[in-house]
DNA sequence: CTGGTATAAATTTTT
DNA sequence: TTTATACCAG
């Protein structure tokens, strides 16, 4: 199968250690490698990518490699660019499961039923449907619909099946509103993040020419994370690598922390079972922490049963001693690790970007943010509410969906109602019941409402002036499906400018908000379209292709800037797969980390502490994380008080910090700065900062 | 009937 | 600190 290349073989594999190059070089079936924190797993994967292609003659397009973040496959990209002549890499799939849902669905959309325009709903607007479903505000119901419909469709459960299933009444009821949430998304030929990995699945289950087509394509399958796969990616993988089964699972147990959300750790498990010769290979050697961190994470997890039983180690060092600190309130200590972390930057010639501060929930960040701004500490936040949540993004996005489906109601009512022109509640619903009737979408329903005369023509103007400028975009962008008439397409970044324009939006943003609000969200507009206007010349696309590809753009978060020197806020999710030299991880308090939610809804005791241990044992693993990002400190924080919603909590240590082992940690009381008064604080502050200035 | 303004409420984790 | 709802003016 050797194939002559430009590039020299000896380079493979050289500076991997020897299960890792076992790892990479395994070709004989299906290969599982445990990867424990900082193993080096990325490079196993991409020295094995490297190996396919160079020294197996695999050609790029028939390997896929499959992530969970965009960040992740990002990071894979580039360094296996680094690996590969770019000849080779032509072709080559580095994405996300959702991503390759999506390019999935709109080479296979006819199969599926849906147009290949179709449109991906974000989960706020399948928030909305549910909601005008169950006719409830209820949110904390809601959310648990969702989540059922959700966890259902992970478990490629189709409306039948949830029904049978149901047990309780909130069940079964949850299961009718998954039918007609279904029908609707049919209806607006619109897709839930879920579908984009459920459909495939389904498809390529039921139809032997796609799934013979797609396990002809991807020949050699690598997934990275495999610990966070739910039954649906499951299935798709073995539907995707077929009787072949030529593919390279890697994951660690110990580090599934999505649960919640329809991942099983068993899936792991399930590996050995349904793959008799799989081959299995275990990385015990880590490569990023010195041995007290990893002692003290070792001590934490190993409070947890576990699949596959191995042992870390590395040869960094003993290291310093791990610090515990207790804090007056959240404030304090927020204020506290900013004033630590500009201490130690100077102390140990340290950069900013050498400092991490984690924490369990996003709000927690604000009081940090706060803290470092006082101080005027750079920094950056990653994780948090994302960009394309956000209510100005939203907003033009959902202009660019419509154009693209107009059968995309929830797009739709978003478009034609901002900026405001004239129509409103009444209007809306009078052409939703007319729409209804007719089985139309909202847009086709303006075409027809009229000789229907069923609305009143001041109400009537504003929807078709609308309608007939989104028609006239939709034609000068180019021609959709077969009547495609390129030479009609004018560029998208003009015509993007001009929609832009049309609807006034930033003159709307500084009429709606203060100037302050209105000046950064026109920003991240302009950074959007920035971004868009990017991609159309690159790929040479016009606005209809564009838009086609903005779903997509959804979960492509923005092009990461070039680490700038700043500390670094993350949520213990979303710090998976990073490491930095000095970490700080705050809150570690009972109730925070382990986090308790609201309790079970239905009961049943017995079942209630089944999962009241799970659920522990989830946030053990979250915690595991957490001091595995830390290469060479570790400094964990509490605080006896808290405000939380409006009142002050009083919290204890959590449970973790006594099972991380007392001999590698260092208990501290009264950080300078609790000894002070609240204005003693402020001064301080208030010195350090002239100081600086 | 629309759209702006005031007032109350609300906070796990993410593709 | 932001977001949904209720109310009121045009």
């Amino acid at each position: 199968m050797t194939q002559a290349t430009p590039a020299p073989g000896h380079t493979l594999a050289s500076d991997l250690n020897t299960p890792q190059r076992m790892a990479a070089l395994y070709l004989d079936g299906p290969c599982l490698v445990l990867a424990g924190a900082g193993s080096g797993k990325t490079r196993v994967i991409t020295q094995k990518i490297a190996y396919l292609l160079r020294e197996c003659g695999y050609m790029g397009r028939h390997v896929v490699a499959l992530t969970f973040t965009n960040k992740a496959a990002r990071e894979m990209s580039e360094r296996v660019k680094t690996l590969v002549d770019s000849r080779l890499t032509k072709g080559l799939t580095i994405s996300t499961f959702h991503s390759l849902g999506v390019r999935f669905l709109r080479e296979e959309a006819r199969h599926a039923r849906l147009k290949p325009e179709f449109s991906i709903l974000d989960s706020t607007d399948a928030m909305g449907i549910i909601q005008e479903l169950l006719a409830t505000t209820d949110k904390a119901r809601l959310r648990s619909v969702q989540q059922t419909i959700s966890l259902w469709k992970n478990a490629l459960m189709d409306p039948d099946a949830a029904e049978k299933a149901a047990a309780t009444p909130n069940e079964a009821e949850a299961a009718r509103i998954y039918r007609s949430y279904d029908a609707t998304l049919a209806a607006y030929q619109s897709v839930d993040f879920d579908d984009l990995i459920r459909l495939p699945t389904v498809l390529m289950q039921g139809n032997e020419a796609v799934r013979e087509r797609w396990q002809a394509r991807v020949q050699y399958l690598l997934v990275d994370e495999y610990q966070d796969t739910n039954e649906c990616q499951y299935r798709l993988v073995q539907l995707l690598t077929g009787r072949r089964a030529m593919f390279t699972a890697v994951g660690d147990d110990d580090q599934a922390i999505y649960a919640w959300r329809g991942a099983t750790v068993e899936n792991l498990a399930k590996l050995t079972t349904d793959y008799p010769q799989l081959k299995l290979i275990k990385l015990e050697q880590n490569y990023r922490s010195v041995q007290r961190i990893l002692s003290a994470a070792n001590q934490v997890i190993g409070h947890n049963p576990n699949l596959f039983d191995k042992k870390l180690w590395s040869d960094l060092g003993v290291g310093e001693p791990i610090q515990v600190t207790a804090m007056d309130t959240d404030v304090i200590e927020a204020e506290s690790v900013a004033l630590r972390i500009s201490a130690e930057r100077f102390e140990r010639r340290a950069e900013w970007r050498d400092f991490a501060i984690l924490y369990r929930s996003n709000q927690q960040a604000r009081v940090v943010e706060q803290a470092l701004r006082n101080l005027r500490i750079p920094y950056t936040l990653s994780g948090g509410q994302s960009f394309f949540d956000k209510a100005e993004i939203r907003d033009v996005l959902a202009y660019l969906r419509l154009i693209a489906n107009d059968d995309d109601d929830p797009a739709f009512i978003r478009a034609v109602t901002t900026p405001r022109r004239g129509i409103g509640q009444a209007t809306l619903q009078a052409l939703g019941e007319f729409a209804s009737q007719k089985q139309l979408s909202l847009f086709a329903a303006v075409f027809e409402v009229a000789e229907a005369e069923r609305l009143a023509a001041r109400q009537l103007e504003p929807l078709q002036t609308f309608a007939a400028f989104i028609q006239q975009i939709q034609q000068r962008a180019g021609r959709k499906g077969s009547d495609r008439v390129s030479q009609g397409a004018e560029p998208a970044g003009p015509l993007l400018d001009e929609l832009l324009g049309v609807i006034q939006y930033e003159r709307h943003l500084y009429d709606t908000l203060d100037e302050r609000a209105a000046q950064t969200r026109w920003q991240n507009v302009q950074e959007l379209v920035g971004w868009l206007k990017r991609k159309a010349e690159e790929d040479d696309l016009d606005l209809f292709e564009l838009v086609q590809h903005v779903a997509l753009v959804t979960m492509l978060e923005r092009g990461d800037e070039d680490d700038p020197d700043t500390v670094k806020l993350s949520t213990l999710h979303a710090s998976k797969g990073l490491e930095y030299p000095h970490v700080y991880l705050v809150g570690v308090e009972e109730g925070l980390l382990p986090h308790m939610g609201r309790d079970e809804e239905d009961g049943d005791p017995a079942k209630a502490a089944e999962s009241l241990a799970t659920r522990i044992q989830e946030e053990r693993r979250l915690m595991y994380v957490g001091i595995t990002r830390a290469q060479r400190t570790l400094h964990l924080t509490w605080c006896k008080k808290r405000r939380r919603a409006r009142e002050d909590v009083v919290c204890e240590p959590s449970r973790f910090i006594d099972e991380m082992g007392l001999s590698s940690v260092k208990l501290r009381e009264d950080p300078e700065l609790q000894a002070l008064s609240p204005k003693q604080r402020l001064g301080m502050l208030k010195d350090l900062l002239n100081k600086k200035g």
